[in-house]
DNA sequence: CCAAAAGTGTTTGCTCTACACCCATGG
DNA sequence: CCATGGGTGTAGAGCAAACACTTTTGG
């Protein structure tokens, strides 16, 4: 974005030192998976002021000798028994009153579990009630959770066109045609299915695990990916 | 990047409330511009404990009660005295140890000021001393500084890549050739000034300004950008 | 045998790349 | 008139988009 030009200059300043009144800060997590057709977010009920009974991310306070990120994958693990995800960093909210205890600003991470993981996320399940949810159906949420959730959806649209990210949505074995949808609803676009499998394969991100899927149909060609396109990235560029 | 999966149950957990420490909270500003065929980032000299007389980048303490961004803006101001500026958030970091003053987050932000911008900078300095220096060749740095301008500089490939964001190193004006300098020199590769022309030129993000810039040698049209065209990504991605 | 999802190729247009010479000016 | 950077076009290859029918299974 681009700084309004008004006058920022009667605020604090830049003193020195310590008289600095310090924020709380808190790590909270955006966490994606995919099943039965639908994205879905991990939101967790709050017990206590503020917000108490509304839906929130799951996070927590970062300890004060602990690193940030650290925090976020114990917050993880804690909530939801899962670990070895895929995790970033994804921005830092600080709005002066997003938060009705004082000033806390929390460092937003996102990750994705794929169904596999998840169901081992039941589980980790000790004290709040956990659900996951639809991300184009939220109930209200605490605090700025909104937002945060929208910026992650955002993040995790962009990482899909870019990298080979949309994979770690699904189960270890997938059928082209699951991994289409993932790519269909989280981008909010239908795509040719013959150009996607051409596209898909031709990267030789996935294998065929020789086996098939029996459903109701036609049975369907199981693939996994090879981990090392995981942090693949690519783009053909517009600009210069 | 993936969590390892040590245990991490084991660290301060999320009981409840107010029983936490709180980390002092800054801003640190990464300023790109681009003279004289070089990249440069603004750093200034330090003059108190920690890392007194070291070359740091330009930040400072967030006030308790001001929006984080905000802070970026105005230290900006403070030691720069520029404004109206492209400024985005960058990266939060918080490594327990990176500061001995005790535990220090910082909203790392990056920011992009055009030459003619960047003269009536030299008006806006007080107290310190501050420096252009070539990204390729910073002195040492205090803090994780070095770090945090890696990152940058990073992200300003990134953007480059898919955005309009280069034109905001060089003037109001500039010539195709500068404009081609600033890619090269940033992207660290050659372009084929033929192909770069015509696909800047087709973007239909610059425009001719009518002017000639007189030098050594053959004239050169000079071109400005359609501000328009600055927010505007356009990715050609890669997956599916 | 019917319904439903899986699977499969070709053509056409566009975009990217590689590549070499003349032009306008200042000294 | 020479040195220097400014400016210009084309051909070939590879990639992306549009598009419809056959196959396999379960019920």
């Amino acid at each position: 974005m681009v700084v309004s030009t008004v006058l920022l200059s009667q605020l604090p300043g830049a003193q020195e030192k310590q008289a600095y009144e310090r924020p709380s800060l808190t790590v909270d997590l955006v966490l994606f998976t995919f099943t039965e057709g639908e994205l879905r977010v991990l939101l967790i009920k709050r017990r206590n002021w503020p917000y108490a009974d509304c839906w929130a991310l799951p996070g927590g306070f970062v300890g004060i000798a602990e690193r940030i990120e650290d925090a976020a994958a114990r917050e993880l693990s804690e909530e939801t028994g899962v670990e070895g995800v895929y995790l970033e960093q994804l921005y830092t909210f600080g709005e002066p009153k997003r938060d009705p205890r004082g000033r806390v600003i929390t460092v937003a991470y996102f990750a994705i579990v794929g169904a596999d993981v998840r169901q081992q996320a039941r589980a980790g399940e000790e004290t709040t009630d956990a659900n996951w949810f639809d991300v184009y159906a939220l109930p209200r949420l605490a605090f700025d959770h909104d937002r945060i959730i929208h910026y992650a959806l955002q993040r995790l649209r962009y990482k899909l066109e870019y990298t080979a990210l949309g994979f770690l949505l699904l189960p270890d074995e997938f059928t082209l045609s699951e991994l289409q949808q993932v790519y269909e609803v989280v981008l909010q676009e239908h795509l040719d299915k013959r150009n996607f499998r051409r596209k898909i394969l031709a990267q030789g991100i996935v294998e065929y695990a020789g086996k098939l899927r029996y459903g109701d149909h036609r049975p369907a060609r199981l693939y996994r990916f090879a981990a090392a396109a995981i942090e693949l990235e690519s783009v053909r560029r517009r600009f210069p």
